[in-house]
RNA sequence: GGCGACAUAGCCAAGUGGUAAGGCAGAGGACUGCAAAUCCUUUAUUCCCCGGUUCGAAUCCGGGUGUCGCCUCCA
């Protein structure tokens, strides 16, 4: 496999640090607000990650945090007057209900600041122990002229920032660019006891301590957004390795924008969209799709005709896989198979197909290419079928069915029964509701039916129409009616 | 000012040296009572512009233009 490390800036290939594992860690949010579809983006990015290497058989060890000790946070609680910590937590939950609409998986932890003081105490303790960092009337700053490789992360040198970069004026500093480790605490912010006196952690360390609580030093893999590079995974970077002295990272990952008119999606711009804002207006399945369909790092522009677009082509996939579930129903012995064989010919290859394109650093654009073949390939043999058929075909269609699943268990974009075995559309079905109003569903598409026999077109058109307009999609076929959600 | 990324059809988008995937939209056809769904065919002599390297470049090099991002909280 082969993965594009921003240490190097080339693609690599993936060595882990021991065969057959792989450690994850992916920086979180700060709770303090509901994420936006930008926030989105890498949990669906890194958690399809996640799911490739357990497609691929790895051992897989992942780790997101929750940053809930934050000046954002403290201001935010100001303004409501609510418990800064009490704040989070409520914003945990908020995040996990849209993680979960959007089938992102729970992280084997998800480890929180505020339950990390010792780990993180310990590690600024080390670092200034060591000489990397330096105590000032109660708050410890990270002296970045001492960390040789400081700027390898982003590409750039000390002198290079120092040039246009507005400068601190924090007078404790012995250089513009060092952070705080640890600050003092301010009247009426939390603060945790230290040996530098009550205080809180800076932006960076937790995810410091965290991630070698976890993983160790040395892990395999550490992701997030571009906008993460610097400086906040540079100083993660250079305190862990300062503190270990032992590598931090094998590969660091980070993902692309998403921009609204071409302009990143910031909350600072205003320009931003709620997850749960789209999810009221479009099937979660599609939003997952449409952060999928473009490579993860590359912007990806948002607008709800580019969404809609893509829901037409997600709608080719459903429609397929609901073929292919119809075709297996109809299962009988005694009919001559052959009207899968092509399809068979051809599974092999596109499974290969798939793996290839996520073998090239996570190119979850070309592997959707790859899903459309699939679904051509089957909607091609499906059409063959006809009243039953033959077990030797039934076999090679449960082939197809079971690269589906396969595809959609590294993709995640439908949701699936218990076993996993089964995806669950969110608009399969129509007569929805109670039981009453499915059996009179089922009664005016049996009438319906009776006026084709005698050719009552109009009546027959009427009766489609107004299931149409009440969400119910009649779609006729040799074999009967079809009936779907929009 | 420093550093970096990107520029492919009406739209979205893959493709890093071998002759332009895929999706949406459009056109034509098959199927259908009509639809829908599905299938087939078709839609970029060409990949921002100008030079160069090469038998050969969307892909490499140089220059230009444009867009975006990071350098400050941000996924």
């Amino acid at each position: 496999m082969e993965l594009f490390n921003t240490l190097t800036r080339r693609k690599e290939t993936f060595q882990p640090r021991e065969r057959g594992k792989v450690r994850i860690y992916v920086c979180g949010p700060t709770t303090y607000n509901y994420i936006h579809l930008g926030n989105a983006r890498p949990l669906v990015f890194f958690d399809t990650v996640r799911r490739y290497f357990i497609y691929r058989g790895y051992d897989v060890r992942y780790i997101q945090n929750f940053t809930d000790v934050d000046d954002k946070i403290i201001n935010r609680a100001l303004e409501e007057g609510a418990d800064p910590l009490e704040l989070a937590g409520r914003y945990i939950n908020e995040y996990f209900k849209d993680a979960d609409a959007l089938n992102v998986l729970r992280a084997d932890r998800h480890p929180k600041v505020s339950e990390h003081m010792p780990e993180i105490i310990a590690l600024i303790e080390a670092l200034v122990q060591n000489g990397s960092a330096y105590v000032v009337e109660g708050s410890v700053y990270f002296e970045v002229r001492k960390f040789a490789g400081y700027g390898k992360i982003s590409g750039r040198t000390l002198d290079d920032m120092r040039a246009g970069a507005r400068v601190d004026v924090d007078p404790c500093k012995r250089d513009p660019m060092d952070f705080a480790l640890w600050k003092a605490a301010k009247p009426g912010e939390p603060a945790w006891d230290s040996p530098w006196g009550k205080g809180r952690p800076g932006w960076h360390i937790e995810c410091s301590a965290m991630a070698l609580k976890y993983l160790g030093p040395d892990f395999d893999i550490h992701g997030g957004g571009f906008d993460l590079i610097f400086p906040h995974h540079e100083n993660e970077n250079a305190q862990s390795e300062a503190a270990t002295g032992k590598p931090f990272v094998r590969y660091w990952l980070h993902n692309g924008f998403i921009t609204v008119k071409e302009e990143k999606m910031s909350k600072s711009l205003g320009n931003f969209f709620l997850v749960r804002e789209i999810l009221a207006r479009f099937p979660p399945e599609l939003v997952r799709f449409f952060l999928l369909s473009t490579h993860y790092r590359s912007p990806l522009d948002f607008d709800d005709q580019k969404l809609s677009a893509a829901g037409r082509g997600l709608e080719r996939i459903k429609t397929s896989i609901r073929l292919l579930s119809e075709v297996l129903a109809k299962e009988a012995d005694g009919r001559v198979p052959g009207v899968a064989g092509d399809l068979n010919f051809r599974i092999d290859g596109i499974k290969s197909s798939f793996e290839k394109a996520m073998d090239d650093d996570l190119n979850t654009a070309l592997a959707i290419g790859v899903i459309f073949e699939l679904t051509r390939e089957v909607n091609t043999a499906v059409k063959r079928v006809g009243a039953a058929v033959a077990p030797q075909d039934a076999e090679i269609f449960r082939k197809a069915m079971d690269l589906f699943i396969n595809f959609n268990e590294v993709m995640g974009i439908f949701k699936t029964d218990s076993g996993g075995k089964k995806m669950l559309f969110d608009s399969t079905g129509g007569g929805e509701g109670s039981d009453t109003v499915a059996k009179l569903v089922d009664l005016i598409v049996e009438v319906r039916g009776e006026a084709r026999k005698k050719k009552d077109w109009a009546t027959a058109d009427r009766l489609r129409d107004g299931l149409r307009e009440l969400g119910i999609i009649i779609e006729d076929t040799p074999q009967g009616a079809r009936r779907k959600k929009p």
